[in-house]
DNA sequence: TAGTGATTAGGGGATTACCCCTAGAATCTC
DNA sequence: GAGATTCTAGGGGTAATCCCCTAATCACTA
């Protein structure tokens, strides 16, 4: 028997999930939450195997319920539902705690899926859900990609300054660590401020890393 | 009418695809390839719409392929197709200029969804893919979040002064900006240095870049 | 209420980074 | 083989960072 938890505002669509839910064999619904200060009280009393976790909730938010249950109830599995397919939402669910994914507009068949998977201990995310993240990923790839060409070609040995210079290493201990001059080193530096167009060290590691500019 | 070009280094299968494809009246394969070599220069005779490419091509691999055609032939859509549903190959070539990846294994059915779905301007993940996509999304985000529970509790103050230091201010600079002595800063930057355990400016950039920790 | 941490601020000094300039030698490229 | 780029190295100076120390004020919390 899977024991589930239900939280959402809108209380028609609470009973009727609940309604859903209770017909079938397998399921149960142990408690009905309205707010995300409810979730988290209810949660010192009921043991749920999952929540289905509206993520926007009316004052704490489904995203910061789901943080708490993720480091106080890691056993409890979460759900999350959403009217919105946005790109930024479900990202930032998953990054806490969620395992899943669904819009309110599936299906009753959809959800009973999607809840068995979960509590089998797997992931489920509803198809438009997949090609928002996949669309917004390839998105994401391209501009990293695109915004690389502004940048100079940084040579063989700059590369190797720099390298050092974004593990902490002084002029000093580049020039030793190079066999070359301390005046060399510097050389270099002044190159790379140049070319990356920074100001100081932190520019030059921010700059580095913004564009992975060492991982070629 | 689409035009298709099939290039895959096992003739059965370039065959099987040709068989299947030309049974269908909106579609025409009109180049068939066994090499990379060979696709490049195919295609400065033919003009497809659509390239089926092998990613484990020999010779110039897929993802290569795909590099160059992204960048000489941008309006030539690619569909990738690879025996292994690996992370690592689905990103590197969604990386690389392909609108849609599929497996090997795929029904007829699929693949005629998948063509169409491209040639419509569109992008196409079979589900297997997808699937794979997401869970190391999720576990990327997991193990980023893991290792940030290492650092202590930056405050608030030092969070600003640590934003500005990333953003190439300088210490005097910064007192400016925030309105107080150079000798805050100075101990603000004190601090963080031992916080985040850096020698330098250097590392208190990339450990902040690295743990994400402006982005809260 | 006593203690902890955050924020503020300072003195004084050592080290490091940055900037201006030049310049030979090696290497790559057309 | 001529020109561009890279790698090397220096002189001399200013600005910035880092380190050691102290210390008052404020806010939170155990």
């Amino acid at each position: 028997m899977i024991k589930i938890m239900v939280a959402d505002d809108h209380t028609m669509f609470v009973d009727g999930i609940d309604s859903i839910l209770n017909k079938e064999n397998d399921m149960q619904v142990i408690c009905k939450c309205y707010t995300g200060e409810e979730v988290l009280k209810q949660l010192k009393e009921v043991q749920p195997d999952i929540i289905l976790l509206d993520i926007n909730l009316p004052g704490i938010t489904g995203i910061e319920v789901s943080k708490t249950v993720l480091a106080e109830y890691p056993e409890v599995k979460i759900l999350a539902i959403s009217m919105f397919n946005e790109e930024s939402f479900v990202t930032e669910i998953l990054n806490n705690g969620a395992q899943g994914y669904i819009l309110k507009n599936t299906g009753r068949k959809e959800l009973l899926d999607a809840i068995r998977t979960i509590c089998g201990g797997k992931t489920y995310f509803s198809k438009d859900v997949t090609n928002t993240i996949m669309k917004s990923l390839m998105k994401k790839r391209m501009e990293s990609k695109g915004s690389t060409k502004l940048i100079p070609k940084v040579s063989r040995r700059e590369k190797e300054v720099l390298k050092l210079i974004v593990e902490e290493f002084t002029t000093q201990e580049i020039a030793k660590e190079l066999f070359i001059s301390l005046k060399t080193v510097e050389s270099h530096r002044s190159s790379l401020l140049n070319k990356l167009n920074a100001r100081n060290t932190a520019g030059l590691v921010r700059i580095t890393m913004e564009n992975k500019i060492l991982e070629n």
